[in-house]
RNA sequence: GCUCCCAUCGUCUAGCGGUCCAGGACGCGGCCCUCUCAAGGCUGAAACACGAGUUCGAUUCUCGUUGGGAGCGCCA
């Protein structure tokens, strides 16, 4: 039997890192399998779905490269198939209408709170032979009302609830749309669904499914519960601290192979290896080594693991990356250095490619003023001389490469009897505006010998200007 | 309140009865390297929630306590 896994997001907002990390554990245990990774959007509630978050999670899920084999699903196209299985259970006597109002069943509720029970449904409507006027009934399942379900849950174990717990749950609503545990039901059965692999969060939802597909005649699929991921504090993934779309990650300047490798450790584990290539985890993932408790995000591993990424991937992708982030915050790239070139300069020094695209700007833009602190320190008027040495070197320079213009700065250090920083902290303020930078004569060389000589000038005027003020 | 789940360094985790005065990673401290910032190398501090069992022996098994979490909708 081939595997058969499906990620099954309700399109009510963006992918976040949870669904995420969903949608790559599902992916994984299908590729690793053999099997067929499907999506399927459960959009029944009509008041809350939204085209626009069908589209970003179809978005988030594109650029994390989890790609569906089948689907995308949308239970909204299904529900002449779900009519027919209510009626079809409403025949069997596995289901009944209920003529409760919902002051009724909220008084219910009350009561039963009241006395310290679980509030549930007590099945009064199970023998009701009259319609009662003015009231469009629900239908609910006639769930078991004793006995044992057991989830033989792959991550959790075996967990045992007695049916006595479980209340007649509403499978249609009174205008006829289907509800979340009975679509489920029939999407996985119809589907040859034979992993749901999902959240903690529906673990207590499982057990009614069972039955439900007890009653359907049909043989539930494997279960398997993911621990929830909490936010960096520990607490509940909220929009304050990280519940936010991947995209935002995107935007932020990840690579979606950090994220990928990121969440993946995020609830398993492969001994004490911390880097996984995509082939990799389609190799070695299973599901007896996730782990049962929540785990909290730490951004900090997060962006240790992109800068990873940003400096061992091949540098062709990180320049596409880098150009993209470029244009995003306005530079213009056109006639810039190569952009290959100043990844290999700049992917040691940055954690994502938003700071590399800002660390880079100088190379393309001349830097509108300098940093206080850094002309201050360092384009003083002992400077002005040294800039000068330097410059009228640099212009008779035959080859502008790195090498040559290394030799340069270290003869000026060595002639004046300077510490190499004193000479190359005045030209990398002149030509970046700032204190960081690559390595001087790596900067200068992919700055090229126009935009430094014409950085050299200026600083230099500014050293006079500043050691006589006015 | 009821039901279910969870519990190793700050965080992510390894550990599947003796190999553990508990290993790795991020972060943090120190040292080295060094033209800046990084990267890199070496190194240090840092955890088995608690209490009973079971056992010759528990981080590992059982029960309880405490602490977290989830569910209990005509939401998914």
């Amino acid at each position: 039997m081939t595997v058969r896994t499906r990620f099954a997001p309700s399109p009510t907002g963006y992918l976040h890192i949870g669904g995420a990390r969903t949608a790559l554990f599902c992916w994984l245990y299908a590729r690793r399998h053999d099997g067929t990774f499907i999506l399927r959007i459960e959009d029944t509630d009509r008041e809350r779905s939204t085209p626009e978050a069908v589209q970003a999670i179809l978005d988030g899920m594109a650029w994390l490269e989890l790609t569906p084999d089948e689907g995308p699903y949308y239970q909204t196209e299904r529900f002449d198939r779900y009519k027919a299985v209510v009626n079809e259970l409403l025949d069997a006597g596995h289901a009944y209408h209920c003529y409760c109002t919902k002051e009724e069943l909220e008084a219910m509720r009350a009561e039963q709170m009241a006395r310290k029970e679980k509030p549930r449904y007590d099945g009064r409507c199970r023998t009701r032979t009259e319609p009662r006027a003015g009231v469009d009934p629900v239908v609910r399942f006639k769930s078991p009302q004793d006995g044992q379900t057991v989830v033989d849950d792959q991550v959790r174990g075996r967990v045992t609830f007695n049916n006595a717990e479980l209340d007649d749950l509403i499978i249609a609503r009174a205008d006829g749309t289907p509800t979340y545990n009975f679509t489920v039901v029939i999407d996985d059965m119809d589907m040859a669904i034979t992993h749901v692999i999902r959240g903690d969060d529906h673990l207590n939802n499982t057990p009614r499914q069972i039955n439900i597909f007890n009653a359907l005649g049909a043989t539930p699929p494997v279960y398997a519960h993911l621990p929830m991921i909490l936010g960096p504090d520990g607490a509940k993934l909220s929009k304050r601290h990280g519940a936010v779309s991947v995209m935002q990650y995107r935007d932020d300047g990840f690579l979606p192979d950090a994220i990928v490798n990121y969440l993946v450790r995020l609830g398993w584990a492969h001994g004490d290896q911390e880097i996984f290539s995509r082939d990799e985890l389609t190799q070695l993932f299973d599901l007896t080594d996730v782990n049962q408790s929540a785990s909290a995000i730490n951004p900090e591993k997060l962006l240790w693991l992109n800068q990873h990424y940003i400096k061992t991937m091949d540098v062709a992708e990180v320049a596409a990356e880098l150009e993209w982030h470029l244009h995003r915050i306005g530079v213009k790239t056109a006639g810039g250095p190569p952009l290959s070139t100043l990844v290999e300069c700049q992917r040691e020094r940055a954690k994502t490619l938003k700071q590399m695209a800002e660390s880079s700007r100088f190379f393309f833009e001349e830097p509108a003023e300098y940093d206080a602190r850094a002309a201050r320190k360092n384009l003083t008027a002992e400077a002005r001389p040294v800039l000068e040495e330097v410059q009228s070197r640099l212009v008779a320079l035959p080859e502008w490469r790195a090498g040559p213009i290394h030799e340069i700065v270290q003869a000026v250090a060595a002639e004046r009897d300077l510490k190499l920083g004193k000479v190359a902290q005045p030209i990398r303020v002149a030509v970046s505006g700032g204190t960081v930078s690559p390595p001087i004569d790596a900067t200068l060389a992919l700055l090229g010998r126009e935009a430094t000589l014409k950085r050299l000038s200026r600083a230099m005027e500014y050293c006079v200007a500043e050691a006589d003020p006015g």
